[in-house]
DNA sequence: AGCACGCCGACT
DNA sequence: GTCGGCGTGCTC
């Protein structure tokens, strides 16, 4: 009986998104999951099998004979086949772009390569070596290499390449390839720690999480406020894994921003802990990725895409930091990895712990009473800083009160005394600006014109180190004008403050000041994370000033003041989000003062003094938040309550990209009027996109809101086919939940 | 995704 | 008369 294997082919394309039907020639071993060469048309192609089976459904004539597998073994495990295919009806992407993130990039298209080194061995025994050497005593290069190799073999390219060609000859020492495992720089120390002792609420939220394990799985949402020790409730959770036999993935919003998280990791799980994350080289990915395919580590750390590690027998799931949007994909397919990791979870039985100081206004309410079963969290508090310390003491200060009394410098008068005061103890400070460059933008005083970059509906930023503007969504750089390119006034004037202005005015300031700037610009090269934080950690430097990227799971116990320098700066965005963005991020930066023995403090600076996400933030009151924020998103209709959609149309003829926005609210009214989905919908509407110009593409957006109970995917499968049926000179893509909403 | 086939404009 | 534009369709 002949055996067909229906293959997914490595193409992304609409039409190829179905199986194909090769036949398995006699005597080779096929197996879903397993990546194959075959013929297709005039080409070769490789792909993925998913079954193999003796029915053929096409005419026996097409079928051709496949070549035969890439690899030696399945790279897809049966599970991530699964949860490949469920992500294909998720997010409506190709069940190959799915597949696409389970293997590491370099193994596609026979890219892969083992690193190797040619290495020297020793061929003779210690006789003949001491015979050599007593035979020939002027060739002591040859002795000293032989001694050399004595003790060990030895790469080629550290030998004496004549001594070692003359040996060669001799038949005394022969060259081989060796594969090598590349060791991602963050995993060389070798430094461990034991386990430390839990404080009361951490130690119950262990053993619950741990009780659900043994159990067979469960869900949980560990609140804690920042410093209070979730990341030792994850390590006995994934000690517990580990002694069930079972393996872990911790998920971490960015990993290059977490260096001491993946330190920490290493620290206590040793060898048997891997990083995967888009920082590392290629061959170092692929290494990780097969040490966690065969088992040698059963514990990943990792950004977003760690959710598809081949890792069996998973006994624990846990996204740290929970609320941050870098775990939705802001590519195909637009994944979210908090999602995948549910599903995930669910599928292999192992716990599901979603941590944070300020969860998601989603997850919270999934933690609440009434919810059903399967979408329910269990929620888990931990109250307390851990030692006993305190959360450090918020101030907030009115700028508008600073302007008027004529401070017009981006430091108030609080925040400068209190940087004066930190660094003459000696301790460390960090400030927090949401911007980086110099100005935020660049207009004329007499007619108010502002520069906008030439590609993008966007005022552009002045980057004072290279003296030039930046448009900040496209990368255009224009030297700054020096008279107004619309009324020819000389008066133009840079406003708003940026990290540069920031770093600039602190220096003028405090003379005690050693600044390390942090943000983007200065993080461009390999490894500039780490040795900025490390300038600052070695106390090298005594002013950590930064963007976001500040904000998150620094853990720097000499830091006392934390000074938001403007506050207000994410509440305006035009996004329903914003205030939940603004309180977390001004909570998380908050919370990295006074992590050790120190009390610590921070200053906000606002021009928004009575918002209630800075106000709440400011009392760090997390669940008067969820309470405020919660009923303005029910009242006003928004998520978690509703569903957002949006197709995106983006292209350089103006009219046509408006006309196919405008088309499809047709043709999206008709679908809905005919599948009497009309009442699930909130509100549907092509309109210009807050950003109209990207890169020289104009932009409309066809906006679909539905209420959370509405057949949403339905409606979104439609969106999706009238994306992919976009006129000619039209991009459309599709959204679900858009990560923003320019 | 590629590559062939196929039907309408300007070129030696 | 041909070369070549890229629209449509197919790949087991």
């Amino acid at each position: 009986m002949s055996r067909y294997a229906h293959v997914i082919v490595d193409l992304s394309a609409d039409a190829l998104d179905k199986l194909f039907t090769y036949s398995v020639p006699e005597g080779m071993e096929v197996a879903p999951g397993q990546q194959v060469a075959a013929p297709f048309g005039p080409r070769r192609v490789e792909g993925f099998v998913v079954s193999v089976d003796d029915v053929c459904e096409i005419e026996p004539e097409k079928v051709k004979p496949l070549y035969g597998p890439v690899q030696g073994y399945p790279v897809v495990l049966p599970e991530l086949m699964e949860l490949a295919d469920w992500m294909h009806g998720r997010y409506l992407c190709n069940l190959v772009d799915a597949l696409r993130l389970m293997i590491p990039a370099e193994m596609r298209g026979g890219r892969v390569r083992e690193k190797t080194r040619r290495m020297a061995r020793l061929v003779w025994n210690a006789e003949q070596v001491a015979a050599f050497e007593a035979g020939n005593p002027r060739a002591a290069k040859q002795a000293e290499l032989l001694r050399l190799l004595s003790a060990g073999d030895a790469e080629t390219a550290r030998l004496n390449p004549s001594a070692l060609k003359a040996l060669r000859g001799k038949g005394a020492v022969e060259v081989y390839e060796s594969e090598l495992r590349r060791t991602p720089s963050a995993l060389k120390s070798l430094e461990t720690a034991p386990d430390f002792a839990l404080m009361p609420g951490q130690r119950r939220a262990a053993e619950q999480i741990i009780a659900a394990m043994d159990a067979g799985g469960g869900r949980f949402l560990l609140h804690g406020v920042t410093g209070s020790g979730k990341t030792e409730v994850y390590i006995r959770c994934i000690r517990h894994a580990l002694e069930m036999g079972k393996g872990a993935i911790v998920l971490v919003p960015e990993i290059a921003l977490t260096p001491q998280m993946v330190r920490w990791f290493h620290a206590r799980f040793g060898d048997s802990a891997a990083v995967l994350h888009s920082g590392l080289s290629a061959g170092e990915r692929y290494d990780e990725w097969r040490r966690i395919r065969f088992g040698e580590a059963r514990v990943v750390v990792g950004a977003r895409s760690a959710i598809f590690a081949p890792m069996e027998d998973i006994g624990a799931v846990i996204v740290d930091e929970e609320h941050e949007h870098t775990y939705q994909s802001d590519s195909r397919p637009r994944y979210d990895a908090r999602e995948v990791a549910w599903h995930r979870a669910a599928k292999c039985g192992a716990a599901l712990v979603f941590g944070s100081a300020t969860p998601s206004i989603s997850s919270f309410m999934r933690a609440m009473p009434g919810v059903r079963p399967e979408n329910r969290l269990t929620l888990l508090e931990l109250r307390e800083r851990v030692a006993g310390r305190s959360l450090p003491e918020v101030e907030l200060i009115d700028m508008r009160g600073e302007f008027e009394r004529g401070n017009h410098s981006v430091f108030s008068g609080r925040l400068t005394a209190a940087l004066g005061e930190c660094l003459e103890r000696g301790e460390q400070a960090l400030l927090f600006i949401n911007r980086r460059g110099h100005s935020t933008f660049v207009s004329c005083r007499k007619c108010g014109y502002v520069v906008k970059c030439a590609q993008c509906d966007v005022s552009m930023t002045y980057h004072q180190t290279e003296n030039q503007l930046k448009c900040h969504y496209c990368g255009a750089t224009m030297p700054p004008p020096k008279t107004c390119p619309q009324c020819g006034s000389p008066y133009i004037k840079y406003f708003g403050a940026g990290t540069q202005k920031v770093a600039e005015e602190a220096k003028k300031l405090f003379p005690l000041a050693r600044i390390a700037r942090m943000d983007i610009d200065t993080t461009r090269e390999k490894d500039a994370h780490e040795r900025i934080l490390g300038r600052f950690r070695s106390g090298e430097a005594n002013v950590l000033i930064g963007t976001q990227m500040i904000a998150k799971g620094l853990d720097f116990p000499n830091v006392t003041l934390v000074g938001v320098v403007a506050a207000d700066s994410t509440l305006n965005l035009p996004d329903y989000r914003s205030a939940e963005r603004t309180f977390q991020l001004i909570t998380q930066v908050a919370g990295r003062a006074g992590r050790a023995q120190k009390p610590g403090r921070a200053i906000v600076q606002t021009y928004d003094p009575d918002h209630y996400a800075i106000k709440l933030a400011a009392a760090q009151d997390y669940r008067a938040f969820y309470r405020r924020e919660s009923a303005f998103r029910k009242s006003a209709l928004y998520p978690p309550f509703t569903s957002i959609a949006r197709v995106i149309y983006s292209g350089r003829d103006e009219e046509a990209v408006r006309a196919a926005a405008q088309a499809d609210e047709a043709r999206m009214n008709a679908f809905l009027d005919a599948g009497g989905l009309r009442a699930d919908v909130v509100q549907l509407k092509a309109v210009e996109a807050p950003i109209s110009l990207l890169r020289g593409e104009h932009r409309w957006q066809l906006f679909l809101k539905m209420y959370f109970k509405g057949d949403s995917e339905a409606a979104c499968a439609r969106m999706q086919a009238l994306a992919e049926a976009a006129p000619a000179g039209v991009r459309a893509e599709l959204e679900v939940n858009p990560v923003n909403m320019f």
